[in-house]
DNA sequence: ATACATAACTTACCATTGGTAAGTAAAGGG
DNA sequence: CCCTTTACTTACCAATGGTAAGTTATGTAT
């Protein structure tokens, strides 16, 4: 009961900080003192800091699911998907590249930690959510692995967030901006027959 | 004269312990120890970790680049050059994904530092990289924005090592395997017209 | 020769970070 | 009344990126 209470609590923490004070700023310490708890207190829900990541990571991958498959929502046509699906998803992670870089950078820049139950019930909830989101803009397709073809779309689209993101964080502007490089994505992927701007 | 020497030094060893001891290991204090020489050293000649990445970056991009123009030399067609291009690059950083989150993911999880004299003159020597890079395959496709739609499908490969890199640390194997993802994006990219293995 | 500056370091120190160890107050069950 | 479990606390630790200040060697202008 509390049990809840507390975890969230701590979840929502951590994300006011990374909003309000950015990546650099959501430490066990941090979480902590604005919470008015001891360090341990947020050790003993999360035991290390994989465990927190990865529990922050479920709501948003559900935020981006839903992004994405409303996008896809009374589309019809395959470029006009493809098109959708990747405006949506860059439309997400453009907005916030914090947390996109929360999302799928940091864990990777952390020492691995030993898998845990909580490690285990925390894939067993992204599972579900990518299989709805990648059968959602298969659904669309009709190459001979849409599957396949809709996580390589998602990751490309991811692949222009961690551009973007670079150049930020190294203050080197992306030559083409954002939105020209979006556009060229959707007009490779669909082969060029969507209406892209010219 | 010995100013090349050292700092070569230290970026060699740097590499060293990257490849020997992982992403983690790559610290100030080990690459001292290693070296034979104060930590202080090290910051000397590199006075932040963003300035240390930003040096072993640019080498690392160049390999990059001349994977990419290597495999793109003698190959004819729109299709053909795409898929050379996707499978010279995944390879690259597929083969060694801890180089390829220290050359992208890690400077965006660091606190960005002030820029300096070495940050500037690393971006200078990263432009004409990339340029290249990019020129080379652009030089086969016939859209109406080439040169942005080789930065995104560049953007597109390095979002598939996303990927990959993401389901390795988190030991959640990829569903679809590396090969097929790739083989899926070169579908996606080149309209379904290359060869790829059905 | 002397004063000074610069390069290439060293030793000493520091706050923050993720994390371990051990203890404790409260609550519920046999 | 004991015993376990839950939800913490205080105390501590090694490693990390980084600052401050001092040292040694070398070259350079007076």
């Amino acid at each position: 009961m509390s049990k809840a209470r507390t975890s969230d609590q701590i979840l929502q923490t951590a994300r006011d900080i990374l909003a309000t004070e950015g990546l650099g700023a959501v430490s066990f310490d941090t979480i902590a003192r604005r919470l008015g708890r001891s360090k341990q207190a947020v050790l003993y829900w999360f035991p290390t800091k994989q465990d927190l990541l990865a529990a922050m990571f479920v709501p948003w991958l559900v935020a981006e699911e839903q992004a994405a498959t409303q996008a896809l929502a009374g589309v019809r046509g395959r470029a006009a998907a493809i098109a959708a699906f990747v405006r949506a998803v860059a439309a997400f992670h453009f907005d916030d590249l914090d947390r996109f870089r929360m999302m799928y950078l940091v864990p990777q820049t952390l020492k691995p930690a030993a898998p845990n139950r909580q490690s285990a019930a925390v894939l067993e909830q992204v599972h579900p959510v990518t299989d709805r989101m990648y059968s959602a803009l298969a659904a669309h397709l009709n190459g001979a692995h849409p599957r396949q073809e809709a996580v390589a779309i998602h990751a490309a689209v991811l692949g222009l967030a961690l551009l973007a993101g670079l150049a930020q964080s190294l203050r080197d502007p992306l030559k083409h901006g954002e939105a020209e490089l979006i556009d060229a994505l959707i007009a490779r992927l669909t082969g060029g027959e969507s209406g892209v701007p010219g």
